[in-house]
DNA sequence: TTTACGGCTGACA
DNA sequence: GTGTCAGCCGTAA
């Protein structure tokens, strides 16, 4: 204790204390930690914007989407109470990411609610090429009969294409709507290999399920496991009930 | 505290 | 098969 008063030395001023504090330069990385900064980056939906601060990547909004750039910053200031500038260079990792060649780059979810969070992790875990329906992700959130209010948490969800919401569908094979247009939904969709013709052929079959008769297992129909099976044994199946019923259980990776 | 609102769902006509 | 409606539930105002 260096600063530990004396007879002959008075106990410091905190005041003083923090005043010094202040005349000292500041470190190079406090601007970052309080003032975030702001991006132009290409997606498969076009010109995005992202915005981050050093705790990661806090807003993605397609450009076409976001309308005017002051209007988009300014409201992100209202909302988030936090200055932006441009930055120097995009967060890390998040170019590949929105190329759909590496995972996401770190994210600040520190805005996001409890319960969009768990909607957001899970929605992260469904690889890319399929689709889970809504009540799936109510379920993996811990929250099934919340189906409706995944719907919301998503509509909210600050990172699109980060988070993979657009893999998020309707529990009757319709793709469902989106944040900027069922349109963007369907072309991110086709991007990264889905079949969506077939998506909608199984949704006018009622078929929601499909399983292997010489495996016993059934799969979403977009499950890389539904897709291995041959057409001699692929039976469709419109609820896991049914499926249950014929002796199958559901696929331990996409646990239908 | 209450109310209205949604990227939904399932039942029923 | 298609359309409608009540129910569901977390948020924001």
């Amino acid at each position: 204790m260096t600063d530990a008063p004396t007879a002959d030395r008075p106990t410091p001023d905190p005041l003083l204390a923090s005043l010094r504090d202040l005349a000292e330069p500041a470190p190079a990385t406090l601007t970052d930690r309080v003032v975030d900064g702001w991006v132009r980056a290409p997606s498969p939906l076009g010109e995005v914007y992202a915005v981050a601060g050093a705790g990661g990547v806090r807003l993605v909004r397609t450009a076409a989407h976001a309308g005017d750039l002051e209007v988009f910053l300014e409201d992100y200031r209202t909302r988030h109470g936090r200055p932006v500038r441009p930055a120097t260079r995009p967060p890390r990792g998040l170019l590949p990411a929105l190329r759909g060649t590496g995972g996401p780059p770190e994210l600040d979810l520190t805005d996001v609610g409890d319960f969009a969070r768990k909607v957001l992790a899970a929605t992260a875990r469904i690889p890319a090429g399929q689709i889970r329906p809504y009540g799936w992700v109510a379920r993996e959130a811990g929250h099934p009969k919340a189906v409706r209010a995944v719907g919301t948490a998503l509509a909210r969800n600050p990172v699109p294409l980060l988070i993979p919401c657009h893999r998020v569908v309707r529990g009757d094979g319709g793709l469902g709507q989106y944040l900027s247009g069922a349109g963007d939904k369907a072309t991110l969709l086709a991007g990264e290999g889905l079949d969506l013709d077939r998506v909608a052929d199984l949704a006018a079959a009622g078929t929601r399920l499909i399983g292997s008769d010489t495996t016993g297992v059934v799969c979403f129909p977009s499950c890389h496991h539904a897709r291995r099976i041959t057409d001699a044994h692929r039976h469709g199946f419109a609820s896991l009930d049914r499926a249950r019923a014929a002796g199958y259980r559901p696929c331990r990776d996409c646990r239908p």
